[in-house]
RNA sequence: GCUGGCGUAGCUCAGCGGUAGAGCAGCGGUUUCGUAAACCGCAGGUCAUCGGUUCAAAUCCGAUCGCCAGCUCCA
């Protein structure tokens, strides 16, 4: 028998027999790793562990430390999931059952019945059963036409129309206990490892996504090896619904969706309002500092302004219906840009002025799905805190660094460390959907990656996730439940000057054509708050808090004293209310502390007798008695600062 | 838009064929109180809307509207 070099991550090296498993080679570290051993990584590649190693490899063992080991893991689970299905309702047909981020799928044709809850409560104790069996998930190759011929035996169309994009290739099937699913892998050793199971929903899913298709129905998933893990997930979920920002848009009184006025199209209250408007002072003020000019534009626009533009072509179906003036037909505007063009367009540009940098905090108006629609974060009206700013060619790289910088500031000052960054390129394949020639696409997408590099951002590639008229450098974050949204985003625009025929005079005296950089370090004002709130889960830095303090009178003794601290405070600037309420403090104490406000400043006797007022901060209890001035110079300081917490 | 689930007072929810209920919030009183809910009383609803079944519908059936989850879409 020949002889193999393994080589490990630590770098050390080990001769096997040729053939040996990856389970064999975890047994010879430890019976530690065997025991937790999910899956294998071979030179690169994901497989598992029983699989037999031929030649000479690099190789990892894979825990549920690991995204590969998780996978596989949740891989088999939807497996196992499948033959409860099969061993439950014989005769469903199956789709594709892949891992996700967190858990898997796996989408199920039931014919005509529709899942249920209960239906979901028997699956999984089913399952339970199933795991307990400990039997081995086993990998066989097969050829095509046997392949095939047992789907056609077992009469599924779905595992047949995948099997037709495979046409001639050697397929793998798995199979554990009593079912066989056709699947790449890898999977894990055996049922037995499968512990803690949750099947937390059922959802229409359209085969392979295309809307033409039947839809499916699509159970989701999780499990754990221990009990212990599910428990800490769902505690997570609960966690997630508490900072909803729609049920804590509603509590706090920040703003409001009513079909009344219509899906999507969000009321600002006055406490929201704060909250944007102190954010939208805080941009404004960072983009005076760097040169930027404000402007406003109408809410609409002549319809021949978006057809120049290319919009009006590339998203028809994504704008309200055009309103008919005098013969001439006007759209709500969805975006701002052909507006901001016409100001730079209206008077000539000496090469010398450049960049100019218009800003304003344009509302929008999209027609979304009315299944897209979403509290604050997908709405049909919001307010992009866009800019579009006009530069030669040779500044462009600077620019953009420039507004990777305020974006990083925006986004570190409000508290947002892991934020990725997606650089948003074409897909070459699909031209059509993209205005522009090749060479200003690829001149554009250099750009964008050189100043990403520049700049040190720590970014992937998104094939496809383009504008129409450029590339985009997207800044994506996470929502409580996990799901993950576009913020800020920066676009390098070469098309549309072209179409509006911008120009400024060269040096050389002749017309130049500029480049356009499109940009919003929020991305959206509603969007951007709906995630903030979640990020917060309501408790809001004491800058951006819509009430800063409350002073709440102890008896009807201490109100004018209150009465004198609440104008004081006020006076600061500093945003307070007096609750002088017939009411005793605890109840008082309680009701603010489930509004979430940064400061209670108690005031009785002992206060009203030193000039002091009592401090409690939200969460944190009595900080004890504190000078009048002394509060508010702490407070101002913390507020200046933007400070993360108090 | 599609599939499924859900619509009862301002909010959270109970009632699931036999005359609409609770707690909180609101209003009126009493109480004057030191770090997370004082007490008593009053008021508040075409049970989303429309239609059907029934002697009788919040409750059963259908349609419409809205909300939620997922899919599709996302400038």
């Amino acid at each position: 028998m020949a002889k193999i070099t393994i080589t490990l991550p630590d770098g050390s090296t080990k001769e096997f027999e040729s053939g040996i498993t990856g389970l064999q080679i975890a047994e010879s570290i430890s019976k530690g790793l065997a025991r937790e051993a999910l899956a294998v990584e071979v030179n690169g590649e994901v497989w598992d562990l029983s699989r037999g190693i031929l030649s000479d490899a690099s190789l990892k063992i894979l825990k549920w430390d690991s995204d590969g080991g998780k996978y596989a893991y949740w891989h088999s689970s939807a497996h196992l999931m499948a033959e409860a299905i099969e061993a439950l309702y014989p005769g469903t047909k199956f789709g594709i059952g892949p891992p996700i981020e967190t858990g898997f799928y796996y989408d199920i044709d039931f014919g005509d019945h529709n899942l249920t809850p209960e239906d979901l409560a028997k699956i999984e104790t089913k399952m339970y059963e199933l795991a307990a069996r400990d039997v081995p998930y086993i990998r066989e190759e097969k050829k095509w036409e046997d392949a095939v011929a047992y789907f056609k035996k077992k009469g599924d169309p779905y595992k047949l129309e995948l099997l037709e994009e495979l046409k001639g290739q050697t397929i793998t099937f798995y199979q554990q206990g009593n079912f066989t699913d056709l699947c790449y892998g890898p999977h894990i050793p055996s049922t037995g490892r499968i512990k803690a199971i949750k099947l937390l929903s059922v959802a229409g899913a359209y085969w392979r996504g295309s809307e033409k298709n039947k839809m499916l129905q699509r159970i989701y998933g999780v499990t754990f090896p221990s009990k212990k893990e599910l428990d800490e997930y769902i505690f997570r979920l609960e966690e997630a619904k508490r900072r909803d920002h729609r049920k804590l848009g509603q509590e706090l009184e920040l703003f409001l969706l009513t079909p009344k006025v219509g899906g999507g199209l969000p009321l600002w209250l006055p406490k929201g309002t704060i909250v944007r408007e102190t954010l939208e002072n805080f941009l404004k003020e960072e983009q005076r500092k760097r040169g930027y000019l404000p402007v406003v534009t109408p809410h609409v626009g002549s319809i021949n302004l978006y057809k120049t533009s290319g919009h009006y072509p590339y998203y028809k179906d994504s704008q309200f219906t055009p309103v008919k003036v005098e013969d001439e037909e006007y759209l709500l505007k969805p975006m701002n840009c052909p507006h901001h063009f016409q100001i730079y367009a209206a008077k000539p540009h000496s090469y010398r002025d450049l960049p100019i940098r218009l800003a304003e905090f344009g509302t929008v108006y999209r027609y979304e799905q009315s299944g897209e629609l979403n509290g604050l974060i997908r709405v049909r009206s919001f307010t992009v805190d866009d800019s579009h700013m006009f530069m030669r060619q040779d500044q462009l790289k600077d620019e953009l660094c420039k507004v990777i910088e305020l974006i990083q500031l925006v986004f570190t000052t409000l508290g947002f460390q892991d934020f990725k960054t997606r650089l948003s390129f074409r897909d070459p394949k699909n031209k059509e959907k993209y205005g522009g020639e090749d060479a200003l696409w690829i001149q554009a997408e250099r750009d964008i990656k050189e100043a990403a590099d520049f700049m040190k951002l720590n970014y992937y590639i998104g094939i496809g996730e383009a504008a129409f008229y450029g590339p985009k450098i997207d800044f994506m974050v996470r929502d409580a439940i996990g799901r993950t949204w576009q913020l800020g985003t920066v676009q390098v625009d070469y098309v549309m000057p072209e179409r509006f025929n911008l120009e400024y005079i060269g040096s050389d005296g002749q017309k130049h054509r500029p480049v356009v950089i499109h940009r919003a370090p929020f991305g959206s004002m509603e969007r951007f708050i709906g995630v903030l709130i979640e990020h917060f889960a309501g408790e809001f830095p004491l800058w951006l808090a819509p009430l800063q303090a409350v002073v709440l009178s102890i008896t009807d003794e201490h109100i004018s004293y209150a009465e004198q601290v609440t104008a004081e405070l006020k006076s600061a600037g500093i945003r307070v209310e007096l609750d002088d309420r017939n009411e005793k403090v605890n109840r008082k104490i309680r009701d603010w502390e489930t509004k979430k406000v940064p400061f209670m400043l108690v005031v009785g006797d002992k206060e009203k007798a030193n000039g002091t007022v009592a401090v409690r901060q939200h969460k944190k209890g009595d900080l004890g008695a504190m000078a009048r001035d002394a509060f508010v110079k702490k407070a101002l300081e913390n507020i200046q600062q933007k400070a993360l917490t108090v």
